[in-house]
RNA sequence: GGAGAGUUGGCCGAGUAGGUUGAAGGCGCUCGCCUGCUAAGCGAGUAUACGGGCAUAACCUGUAUCGAGGGUUCGAAUCCCUCACUCUCCGCCA
């Protein structure tokens, strides 16, 4: 959410910065009824003035023995209109509210004008699709062939988009967030956090999954519990409504969770296999630093997820989204794409962005700085990595010619030792 | 699920027969004084949001906020209702 006063004077800057994203809502009625908003208000509290000035020389007059049938009178009329106007000027704020709340953030100067993928520039590629000597499976097959990954009996069980992991399947599946809470939290610092899968809806609105994009969320039936679509959303709401010691940030969190998503408008889109799953595994790295550091820590975060991929001996590349085919509440994405054979293409395997302000705004997070002046901090957060499509690209790219898949040497621990499925 | 007790500022903790209580007192923190060092002591300051003045600064000023939302009243932290959460006991369960 941008600050109401700042789209008050800043139209232009809005309406830009819209346009960039390829918006066309305008303003108007924005700036017309916040006007409205401040003049009401204004008037309202001239009239609360009064009515607190007279209330207290009543009750002066009272403990003095004396009465004012007069004054109270006038003051009964005036609450009724000060109640009058107090529910005008609440619904003008529920209605700019709704519509700040409908605001996509301002992309940052450095990110790409365009209007789809097609125009997002590739940063940096590491390693190389390798060829094989023989016509690769894709991981569906061969997570069948080996007898780790159900995919039938998923949909028999719960539906379309669910999976069964059995054996060394479930085993590598594991082994995968465990390497990666590992790394995150020895090597790069994060805190470790295991977060609530269900958050109330002050959560979704709070990381700006909601109210806009309530189709893609599962609601829990009779209460106001949602399931989270990614940890980003408990753990960046861990600290809503509180004022953070400056001292601390940046604060660095890392959580392993599931993640469960309608998928709603993604029907006939990878269809097959592990790639787009009602319910899938993630690791979540999570930021809250000061403005002036948050450009320098979407660096850093980009590289720890990164890094996992590196480790694996997964080829990859780096993209940086275009303002266009940014989410809503991102300031600057990149997508690190990961190399699936069975796509022959680069998959999205991790989303980094710089949400600056636009979370912390909606959920109230803020920070104490060394002048002792409260700011909102500023949020990131970015998939290090989504485990499912880990496992996918694992699978694809460790096959070999006799159906066999080699565990990556750094999952061996994890695995029991085992260099081997198959 | 049943019964009871709570929810006040960064923290602890007063305040409920309604009337200068944004809120005593203490701790913490900041600045100044004092002081061989440390400790102690003295003085001052120390919430947030949204308006108005104003340069979207500083500052001044108004309004709101004592878990949330309603109600009663000229006036509510204080009375009433609903909800949420916490704690204790019982039940149930992993």
């Amino acid at each position: 959410m941008l600050e109401m006063k700042f789209v008050r004077n800043n139209p232009q800057v809005v309406q830009a910065a819209l346009a960039k994203r390829g918006s066309s809502v305008t303003l108007d009625e924005f700036l017309k009824l916040e006007e409205q908003r401040r003049e009401k208000l204004f008037m309202v509290e001239q009239m609360k003035n009064r009515r607190n000035t007279v209330s207290e020389e009543i009750g002066k007059l009272k403990k003095a023995g004396q009465k004012a049938p007069d004054m109270v009178l006038e003051m009964r009329e005036l609450s009724r209109e000060i109640k009058e106007k107090d529910e005008e000027v609440k619904a003008l704020e529920e209605r700019l509210q709704v519509i700040l709340l409908d605001i996509p953030n301002i992309p940052h100067e450095s990110v790409p004008i365009g209007t789809s993928e097609t125009d997002n520039p590739v940063m940096r590629i590491w390693g190389e699709p390798c060829g094989f000597g023989f016509q690769p499976k894709p991981h569906w097959d061969l997570g069948e062939a080996l007898d780790i990954i159900d995919f039938e009996r998923g949909g028999k069980v719960t539906g379309a988009r669910f999976v069964f992991y059995k054996g060394l399947g479930a085993r590598l599946e594991r082994a995968v967030f465990n390497f990666m809470l590992d790394l995150h939290t020895t090597e790069h610092h994060y805190e470790e956090i295991f977060p609530p899968f269900i958050v109330n809806r002050d959560s979704m609105v709070g990381t700006g999954q909601l109210p806009k994009f309530a189709e893609d969320m599962f609601k829990i039936e009779g209460s106001d519990y949602y399931l989270i679509p990614t940890a980003e959303v408990p753990v960046t709401n861990l600290y809503r409504n509180e004022i953070l010691d400056g001292e601390k940030l940046p604060i660095l969190h890392c959580a392993y969770s599931a993640c469960f998503r309608a998928e709603a408008g993604a029907a006939g889109r990878d269809t097959r296999g592990l790639i787009r799953l009602h319910q899938f595994n993630k690791v979540e790295l999570v930021k809250f630093c000061r403005p002036e550091e948050s450009y320098t820590e979407l660096e850093k975060l980009t590289q720890n997820a990164e890094r996992v991929l590196q480790l694996l001996g997964l080829p990859y590349r780096v993209i940086l989204l275009c303002t266009g085919d940014m989410g809503f509440s991102s300031a600057k994405t990149y997508d690190i794409e990961v190399w699936l054979p069975s796509y022959q293409a680069y998959k999205e395997i991790s989303s980094c962005s710089n949400f600056e302000d636009f979370q912390a705004r909606r959920a109230s997070i803020r920070f104490r700085n060394a002048k002792g002046k409260v700011e909102l901090a500023h949020t990131l957060n970015g998939s290090g990595l989504a485990v499912g499509r880990t496992v996918a690209a694992i699978l694809e790219n460790y096959q070999e010619a006799d159906g066999t898949v080699t565990i990556p040497e750094v999952l061996r621990p994890y695995m029991g030792g085992l260099d081997r499925i198959g």
